[in-house]
DNA sequence: CGCGCCTGAGCGAGCGTTCGATCGGAGCTC
DNA sequence: GAGCTCCGATCGAACGCTCGCTCAGGCGCG
């Protein structure tokens, strides 16, 4: 288990009780998480995470590096957040196929759950310094990995149909459908519920998963031209 | 024809060349794009974009009310764009299956090719002014309605299939997935190229509208539970 | 007193924006 | 065509302000 980037405080003049740098960081990962979804940011000031963390800004950077290092542990928060709720809820495994299913309707409630968290890493993520940006990066594809792990699964216990190199394409395309229902939310809400959504999402994937690997094209089609 | 936001200048003095204005925006949207793309737009100062685009900071402020009119105008013109290019290639119209097909084809090489100006538009159009954003966020919509049109029609000349109330979601589907393309980039160049991604990604959409509307899940599977 | 912890005024760089000065060429007069 | 005026277009120093961050000091507990 790696380190935090440039992150991880060297610690200034004397050894800090960790257990209260830890609380201490929850609360400016709080109410930074509160601000950065209302404000975005930029728009942010240090002194507003302070303010809402209950402490001053001298205090703040005691515990902090510098803004971006807020950043940094408000994505690093969610994507953990986001992770354990996942895998949480996968331990009883089944035959690949529900495993599967069961997997997109979880994912999607969690999603629904956390969409502005999401939005924010999306939108927010490339204000990181190059090196967090890096990390924040491999850990969205250790959460696709889960996916893939399961389509895996699926095409061993062959409950489910999928040329095997479009699996890491197919768990992308999970991972996306699931963003999609948070940053377009200001449409499909308008449209449909959850529930629906998830019918509708869990139909396209899986009617793919389950008969033609490439196929699904009606052969005898011509226009493979332009 | 609605007139932009906010901005649209009041031009300050006397009545300026019309056309000598439309000249100098696009040089300030051309060197505005290149420098958001590579630094973001917080990053990015008036100065610089006044330098890139060759003239002062005070000739900027001729021609643009503010910085963030000129995000607005970045946006614009990168949907302008992709919407003509769509547009412009489903001139001839065939079955609706086919034109699908095709449009998908399509919409995918023009991500390919604007992958920084969509990546732009996702990345920053949340730091425009709330009433530019709900300009920008229509013209989503709009492009979102070629597709749905598209669809449409497929349902009508019977060459699609689609519970009909899944029209904007399936079309919204599309959209999405192009968009992936460009903001995963950086996993999924790894794995695949540009045709790779056609051909799943068309099969994903095509073998799902060809046979079932909200079937493709075998009947008989239980687990509707949680 | 010493030490961990906190405070918040203050620093200074950087930013978006303004505006008086300047340029240069078109048009006029003689 | 020389000299002049005029005016749109351009310039960039300067302004005012915000913001990230620092640091000299204070408080209370052992």
């Amino acid at each position: 288990m790696p380190v935090r980037p440039s992150t991880s405080k060297p610690i200034p003049t004397a050894v800090k009780d960790p257990q209260l740098v830890e609380v201490r960081r929850q609360q400016i990962v709080d109410a930074a998480v509160d601000l950065f979804i209302k404000k975005g940011f930029h728009r942010t000031t240090t002194r507003e995470i302070a303010r809402e963390s209950g402490m001053s800004i001298g205090a703040l950077y005691e515990y902090v590096e510098s803004k971006e290092d807020v950043l940094y542990l408000v994505c690093e928060n969610i994507h953990n957040t986001l992770e354990a709720r996942l895998r949480d809820t996968l331990k009883e495994a089944q035959n690949g196929r529900e495993t599967l299913r069961l997997a997109i309707r979880q994912y999607l409630y969690v999603m629904d759950d956390m969409q502005d968290d999401v939005l924010l890493i999306y939108q927010e993520s490339k204000s990181l310094p190059p090196e967090s940006l890096r990390y924040v990066l491999r850990k969205e594809e250790q959460i696709t990995g889960i996916f893939e792990d399961i389509l895996r699964r699926g095409l061993e216990d062959g409950s489910l149909q999928l040329d095997p190199r479009a699996v890491t394409l197919m768990a992308h395309n999970i991972i996306v459908l699931g963003q999609m229902w948070a940053f377009r939310r200001w449409v499909l809400r308008r449209h449909y519920d959850l529930e629906d959504y998830i019918r509708v999402q869990t139909s396209l994937l899986l009617n793919e998963l389950m008969d033609s690997g490439t196929g699904g094209e009606a052969r005898g089609e011509t226009d493979d031209g332009n």
